[in-house]
Parts: structure tokens; sequence; C-alpha cells
DNA sequence: TCATGCTCATAACCTGGAGGAATGAGCACC
DNA sequence: GGTGCTCATTCCTCCAGGTTATGAGCATGA
């Protein structure tokens, strides 16, 4: 397995065009960067960069595995950027509370666009239920918080930020994969699902959706206690789910899950930032708002 | 920085229930993985893993950076799924062709996929631009190629296999975020941009897009010879540029960059899978046609 | 009640590998 | 041919991470 650090090395020699430049940018020497690429190079047993007497060029190889590294890097950024947030959740200049859903998938994200326009603010991130989300922005523990809908109650302010849908997942072995007719919420009711556990988020908006549709609540073949259990299972080949379209984008793009159409059933869901009304946000509170707004729908 | 086996080693304590069995399954002993973990909590200075005198459960915080931490880990898995066919296209039982957008973006998801139903398989992947992927189906020195339409030629079998876009991002902080009225091609013509260089299938597409809405060519701001590069600039604010969805996702979805409204110009483009016209495609090449057709459209 | 089996933490020790400093060597430019 | 840039090699140091050995806390069952 490479190391991180490696990883940004071989990116910005690409960026910089020459090993003693990016080893500097790194804080170590020269030779150091020198061995650590060519160790790079032996694991991976690939010729990443081409080394001329005056500097540096990556090869096509080495072009292509540094924009993996790339994206490699920025998911250890977002990483880094909610890890910061979670532990300044006590004493931050603007707490923040979210749901599950948007804290693992938007939130790092968020914060860190913030945190690039003012460098010096410290934002808290707490990560719960969307009901504790909003017993903390009612009791003003937080400036604001996100929660997924439906219920908003109605004493505080709130504005849609983002839409996400469920989608009706499979493994690519699943013979729902081969039909031409999408499901209908009939036969989703029927069809033994993994799923959640009943008062998660997801599948509540499920339950909901089927309701709307004048169906019975969904028959589970397998609860388990996480989106990402949940999505195990489906790749494993346990049957069908509904998730989360920002859980699943990658292993739909990927092909290691299968979108199935469904029709007759409303699956989406509005993620909103909720705030004590009659206030207005200012500050990084309007700031996070207006980042989260944008990018969001 | 956290390294990559210490975010391995939480996710499985968090599959698994255990530090002990955790640490066998990353081959390693009890007290090892214990102090790696308390390293790691130590480093991000929050409380991972809840230890009882019977197992271990991931805290709240846990839970939220184990899943930061799986997408970490999921882009490595590309990045080494992807460098291991970088090296094996010599003598691969599967050779391959890619264009940089698919191989980036694409092509390991698809490949690892294929590998997770058939895992002695040998898949070697080559990256170069369109016109050298043709070639390379041509003479049989790979099996398949994919390419980015236009100009697929006329004497090979193709399949679309996904649609990109591209789509005309500026930095947060740019006016035309603040602006009602999609872009016209006109003014998409006159405005300087922050481009890739000439012979790029990027800047091909755009030139004909442009050339398509009878609109003259584009003005270039910055000519720069890869696309993160041309990602960067747009972020640290020199202009608009026009790029690829897949390249810009997570940047769109994090806020780093936004996406303008264009109307009267068609800025698609077809990924295409080639092969030799008359034969049928069998075995593994079949596959793995199958898994990126179905990924994408 | 006490042995057993599981869990995790701590202590002491070893070693491989990463980093630093110094040096050499190739190419370009003046 | 000097000068300045590049990268590779060598030698040395030192610490991070591993292992083994041991202890402690909590359940379960005889």
């Amino acid at each position: 397995m490479p190391d991180l650090e490696s990883l940004r090395l071989l990116v910005l020699v690409g960026e910089l065009g020459s090993l003693g430049r990016a080893a500097g940018e790194l804080g170590i020497t020269q030779p150091a960067a020198s061995k650590r690429l060519s160790a790079l190079e032996r694991q991976l047993r690939l010729v990443l960069v081409d080394r001329t007497r005056r500097g540096s060029r990556l090869t096509p190889a080495g072009h292509v595995v540094s924009d993996w590294a790339r994206r490699v890097l920025d998911e250890v950024d977002g990483l880094l950027t909610g890890a910061a947030a979670l532990r300044a959740h006590r004493d931050a200049e603007l707490r923040v509370a979210a749901s599950m859903t948007v804290a693992e998938h938007l939130a790092p994200g968020w914060i860190g666009e913030l945190r690039r326009a003012e460098p010096a603010l410290y934002v808290g991130l707490q990560v719960t239920n969307s009901t504790s989300v909003v017993e903390l922005v009612r009791s003003g523990e937080v400036d604001m918080g996100f929660i997924e809908s439906p219920s908003i109650p109605t004493d505080l302010a709130y504005r849609r930020v983002a839409v996400d849908r469920l989608a009706v997942v499979v493994a690519p072995t699943h013979p729902w994969t081969r039909r031409r007719r999408p499901v209908s919420p009939e036969e989703l009711a029927a069809t033994p699902l993994v799923v959640r556990e009943s008062g998660s988020g997801t599948r509540e908006t499920l339950e909901r959706a089927l309701a709307a549709a004048r169906c019975g609540p969904a028959q589970p073949l397998l609860e388990l206690g996480s989106t990402t259990a949940v999505r195990s299972a489906v790749i494993a080949g346990a049957g069908p789910a509904v998730l989360s379209v920002l859980a699943v984008a990658t292993d739909l793009s990927e092909g290691r899950l299968v979108e199935v159409g469904v029709e007759g059933i409303d699956l989406r869901r509005a993620l909103c930032a909720v705030w004590p009304s009659g206030r207005r946000l200012v500050g990084p509170a309007a700031a996070l708002l207006a980042i989260a707004g944008r990018a969001g729908p």
C-alpha cells in the first residue's frame, strides 16, 4: 500500500517540474524525495517520472497515476477538514450540527470551502440524527443545522440547500438489472429489501414514500445499522436496497452497483439548512449557507 | 497526515467490532493495532473507538471518520487497480487502450469491477490520445479501446458506453455565479477562457461545439497542458473554463467550482468503446463492454 | 464463587527504513 | 571552460512501527 506522502510528492513533481522543489514544498531534502519517488515507482512497478538533467516531467503513466493520486488526496483533505470540525465543535466560532447524510457527504466540502475563504475561522461540526439537530438549534448550542426533510419543524427558519434522491440499487448480477420496465411501488413494497433500521432517515423516507403511493411498509430482508453495511450487503448480492444517491454515486459510476428505475413513487428528499427563526444569519453562518446553497440545486 | 493502514484499521474495527480481529485481518498483532489506533486518535485529536472489555464499537465521531476513510480507501483501490493495469499492458490477457478522460475517471472502476468477477484475469491498460487508441485497435495491439467522440472512424465497430458533458465552470467568487441568464455561444466565444492546448480532446470538442453554433474559436486566456492544471487555475480565480463534468464533479458538489448555465450550444460528447469491426467481442472483452455499458447511460 | 475466555493496554526490546548531510555527475547556458 | 541547475549515491543516525510477554477488566458458566 503506497503512503500518502509519496502520492503528494508525485503530484507536486508533476506540478512543479522539479524533484528538488517538490521536496522543498514537502519540507524534506532532495535526496529523501528522490528515494521516496524511486520507492513508489518500485512499488507500483511503473516509471512515473522522466528525470532529465534539468527538471523532471511525468511520463504518460505518471500523469495518469498522478491524477488518481490527486483524487485520493482530495478525499484525505475532506477527512482532515471534517476531523478538525468534529474536534472543534465545543469552542468553535461557528457551530454546526448535521445529520448523517449531510455530514458524511457534503459537510467537509462545504466547510473546506468556507475555510478557504476565511482561513482563520474555526468551524465546529456535530453529527447526530435530524431530531437532535433540531434540538441543538433550538437550544442555541449550535448556530445552524442541516437536516433531511421530511419533518422540518415550523418554529425554525429553513432553506433548501440540496435535493437528495433515494435510488433502488442492486448488484450487477441481480435479475433486476435485465428488466426493461421500471419497478412499481407495489412491487417494491412486496420485495424483501436490505434496509437500515427503523428510525433512520433513509428508512423513514422510504416508508413515507411507499405510504404516499398507497403501499404497505417495506419488507426487511436484512436490517443493518449503517449505510455502508447495507451497501456492502447489496454489493455482496444479498438483495436490492434503497439508498441515497450521495452514498452510492461512485459505486454506480464504477459499476459496483446498478440503479433500477422506479415509477409512481417519489423518492426525493430535500436537504435543508435550519436556524432559529426570526433571526437573520450573519457572518460565517451566512457564508456557509451561501456555499451550501449554491453547490446543491 | 494519517497513513492508509491506520484508516483501513479503523474501518475494519468498525466492521468487525474487535480490535484484535481487525489486527488479524491486516496481518499484524493486536498490540500493534492498539498502538496504531491510539496514534490515529491522538493525531486527529478525536476519540474514534469505544473500547469495552468485550469488543470495540465506533463512537459517533468514529463512525463518520470511518466513512470518510472508506472513501479515501476506495480511491486508493482505484489507483492500485489502475497501476496494475498500466504495468500489465504488455502481456495481459485483455489489452485495453483508453483516452485520457476515460482512463482517468472510469477505467479503474470498470477494470476493478471486471476483476471482482474474474479475479485471475490480467487486464492491461494503455493511455494515449484518441487517435493513438484507434491505431492500436486497428493494428490489433489491443483488444478494444475507449475514445471520446467526435471522430469515430468508420472501419471500427463501436458502442456508446457513456455520455460526458463539458461544463462552463468558474470560481465561486466570479461574477458569472451571480448571473441569472445562461451564457450564449457568442458570449462564450468572446470571453477569454482557461483552456487546454490545441489538439486535446476537450479543446477540440469545445471548438467544434462553438463552430456548430456559428461562432469563432475560443479566446485563450491561459493555455495549460493538463486538465488538472486548468482546474487549479480556475479555482485560483484565473477565469472561466470549459471542463468535463467527470473531472470536476467533486469540485462542483463541494462548492470549489460553480457551473454556469449555457444555452444554444451542445457540449455533450459520447464516450465510446471501439473494436475491430466484423468481429464480435468475446470473453473478457465482452464482459468489460457490458460493465462499461451499463454503468454509463 | 471461582475458573475460563474473551477483550484491550502496557512495557521492553529490535529492526528496517526514512531522512539528513555531503558528494558526484550530467547537461545547458553564458 | 566556469557556473548553475538538475538528480543519484553513499553513509550515518534515529525513530516509528513491529513483536513478544504480561497484566487487567468484564462476562459467562460450572
